[in-house]
This record gives C-alpha cells, structure tokens and sequence, in this order.
RNA sequence: GGCCCUAUCGUCUAUCGGUUAGGACACAAGCUUUUCAAGCUUGGAAGCCGGGUUCGACUCCCGGUAGGGUCACCA
C-alpha cells in the first residue's frame, strides 16, 4: 500500500559502518535531511552492522563525526542493527509461522541450513518519485536467503524490518538499489508491512564516469573538512550534484536548500563530481562570512607558505613593476617606510593615497613583492597586517638594501 | 551474459513540441594589479546514432549504441 500523503514524513540515514562516511553517503544523508525538513519531518539515525566481520567501532565514529561536521541532525538514533536481535527473531519466527519463509536444507555453503524466503514469484511494479514506473519479474530472484538462522539475519530482512518499525514513509536511496527495491517488497508483503514511497538518486561518479571510489582522489567527507573547505559550501555543492531548483542561483544557505529543495527536480543520470567547481562554490561562500572570518580562514591557507614560515627570496629584477625604474622604486619604499610609523588606519590610508598619486602598481607591487617574495599572495595590506609593523619594515628594509646593491 | 536505470558544451545543468539551445564551473584572450580563497570584458564550446509521430522535435514513441547499476549465506 502506498503511504497517504497526509502522513508524518519519517525518512532514515542507514549507512554501515563498514568504511569512511563517504561523498556518496554525504549526499544520501543530505538529500534525506533536507526533505525531511522541508515537509516537517523526522530523521532515523541508523547504524547497519549485521556484518560483523567488516563493521567498525572507528567507522562508527567517523560516521556520527562527519554527519555532525555537516550539521545533518537526526531526531531518532544511531540504532544498531547489532542490538536489536530480538525484534528481527520475532519477524523471523512469524514468517516461518506462516509459510512466507522456510528452512533450507543445503548441500553448498557455510551452513547446512538457512532460512529462504518462499518467492511467490510474481511481477512487482513500484512508483519511483524520481523515475516513475519500474517493473522486475522476481521469479529470477528465486527463494533468496534472508537470514542464515534465526539469530542471524541478512541485509534485505533487517531493512525491511526497521523501516517497517520506525514507520519510514520515504525511502530516499542511492540508484544501486533499485534492484534490491523488488525483493524489499516482497518481503514487506510477507510482514505485513506498509510500502514506502521510493526515490532513487543517480550516483556520484569519477571523472571517467567509472564509480567514485579511493583510486580517484578523495572520497572520505573527512579528507574534505580537513582540506579546510566549509560545511555549509560542501553540502552546497553535494546538493547542486543532482539537482537543482530550476532557477539560475547556485549558491545557498541551508534554509533556502531546504525551502527549494524538490525530489522531482532531481537528474536522473549520475554525475562527475567535479572539485574545481567545489572550490568555487567554498569560495563564494566565504565571501558571504564576516571579514574578521575571512581573515582567520585567509591566514590559516597561508600558513605553510615560505614568506610565513622563514624570511622571503627576493630576485631583484622583480621588485620593481613593470617599467618603473630602481631609483624611483626606492623612493616608493622609502616613502612607504616612512608612512608605515603612523597606526594601523593612518598608514593604511596614507599609503593609498600615495599609490594613488604615483600609479597603484608602481608602489603596491614593490611593497607587497618585499613582504612575500612572492608573485602570489594577498594583498600588501593584508600581509602588512599578518606580518606586523616590525618584520614588514625590517623586509622593505631589505628590499630597499638589495636595489642599492644592485645598481 | 540476464534484468534494471540513464543519455544537452570538457564538467554540473536550464529547456517540459516552435528559443540565435540559456546559466555556472573550467578553459582562452584582454583589462586590473589591495592579485592567486578578488573584480571586469570578450571568446570558443553541446542535443549519441537511426527510424517514426507531427506543419514543426533536444523535447513524445520504437530500435541501436554507449555508460552505469544489480544479479551473495556483503551492505
């Protein structure tokens, strides 16, 4: 039966702690959050660790950290899987109560016995919200195993059974379960279950359209935020990976995602994730945070350059701009020397003022060339500020040493 | 291989039968030099192929091709 809009929207984040909380997952859990949000709803926090040999507590962790990093909140969980036995045996036992499983006698495998759902074998056709109607004969399913006895369940039955048990209106999944969509329902059927509605989301790929996976750079939403990118930019961008309003405006807070998020408006096709536009989308995000925020975040990206770590190079012939002359640039320097004895919001004036009147380049170049050695780096003042007044006019100093010497 | 999903610039995408096929990132050129976690201007760049339907298809239908997913006693 499919859920009457009417209800309370209930969606669940079920990764498994089987890895690092990846892009992939990132994205699942972002695009759950925000519908959720958007219609009022709760969010199920669950942990599916029934495979015992690959599940990790250091996963875990990584899992709880990063969805907070991204300030993904949920309202019920993390639940394990691991802890809830009983509740899967009960299911179990009622199948096998009334036919809908059985158990099975095996001649290959681990086990000599596992219990297998008895196919019904007919055509299960479900609404996807994002690609409409999709049909799959499940005879060629056959009687899969659910669980490999009755204190061990597998994947398939777990899932049902909780999604059943939080009463999970929307299943808001990646694209690679949409095959696993038919058995679900099978099984949903066989518990008595209400059926979810369904939405598949296409996949992150890799630049060569193969799937995202290490080999392909970062993947892990920790090797993200310790990049220094912004929360705020990554599920930025993650959301615009996919979808986006219709609108020409990529750039977003959390609450305008939320107010224009819409599971229609998603792609169908997977994307590449691209890190340059990544970049982009951090970029003007940081330009919408206060200008003290900005600083902190400017200095943090210098931090390792060697103007900050040591005393600059400097080659000589590129202390002067362009065309301007040594002897002119010295006067520059001198002049700026000078007018850097006066405090902070005085020097900073006077010095453009002055650049102004001798052509900005001819002054600023010189200055900001001194400080850093560098041809990229921020601006003088800037630098001038990061450095302080004493090392900035021990550097002009320099400067102004190394042109003399060289005429 | 069977089944399922998908297909617009290099990338992310708009278009929902009639557009010079729009935007953003990236790229190129130029300007700027408080410039490299700026800004501005300009430019190149796309409907996978073949059939239909229609006065008219990127758009609807069918076929092919390509890519992806899935076929566990993993999740």
């Amino acid at each position: 039966m499919q859920q009457k809009t009417s209800e309370k929207v209930v969606v669940r984040i079920p990764p498994s702690p089987t890895g690092f909380f990846h892009i992939g997952r990132a994205r699942m859990a972002l695009f759950n959050y925000l519908f959720a949000k958007k219609h009022g709803g709760e969010i199920v926090f669950r942990l599916e660790d029934t495979d015992k040999e690959r599940s990790k507590k250091e996963f875990e962790e990584d899992i709880i950290e990063s969805l907070k990093w991204l300030g993904i909140s949920y309202d019920q969980g993390p639940f394990r899987q691991s802890e809830r036995g009983e509740i899967y045996k009960k299911y179990i036992q009622k199948m096998l109560d009334n036919g809908t499983a059985y158990v099975s006698h095996e001649t290959e495998g681990e086990n000599k016995e596992v219990i297998r759902f008895k196919n019904p074998n007919k055509t299960v056709t479900f609404s996807d919200e994002i690609r409409g109607e999709i049909s799959f004969d499940t005879t060629e399913l056959k009687d899969f195993v659910v669980a490999r006895n009755i204190d061990d369940p597998l994947y398939h039955l777990t899932v049902v059974i909780d999604d059943h048990e939080s009463g999970i209106t929307h299943v808001i999944r990646g694209e690679d379960h949409i095959s696993n969509t038919p058995r679900q329902i099978l099984l949903q059927e066989a518990i008595g279950a209400n059926r979810p509605v369904y939405a598949h989301l296409p996949m992150i790929l890799a630049p060569d359209r193969s799937k995202m996976s290490a080999r392909h750079g970062a993947v892990s939403v920790r090797e993200y935020r310790a990049m220094g990118y912004l929360p705020h930019a990554f599920n930025n961008y993650l959301a615009l990976l996919g979808w986006n309003p219709g609108t020409e405006q990529e750039i977003f807070t959390m609450e305008e995602l939320i107010e224009q998020f819409d599971l229609k408006k998603i792609q169908k096709g997977g994307a590449i994730f691209d890190q340059k536009k990544l970049d982009w989308v951090n970029k003007e995000h940081i330009k919408l945070l206060p200008e003290a925020e900005q600083k902190k975040l400017l200095l943090k990206s210098i931090e390792n350059e060697p103007y900050m770590t040591g005393e600059p190079e400097l080659d000589v012939e590129k202390i002067c701009w362009r065309y301007i002359n040594q002897g002119e640039t010295i006067r520059h320097l001198e002049k700026v020397k000078e007018l850097l004895k006066e405090e902070w919001t005085i020097y900073k004036r006077e010095i453009m003022a002055y650049s102004e009147q001798e052509g900005r380049g001819n002054v600023l170049w010189p200055v900001r060339y001194a400080l850093t050695g560098a041809e990229a780096s921020p601006d003088p003042f800037i630098m001038l500020e990061f450095l302080g007044k004493e090392k900035s006019l021990k550097r002009i100093e320099k400067a102004i040493m190394a042109l003399k010497n060289a005429k």
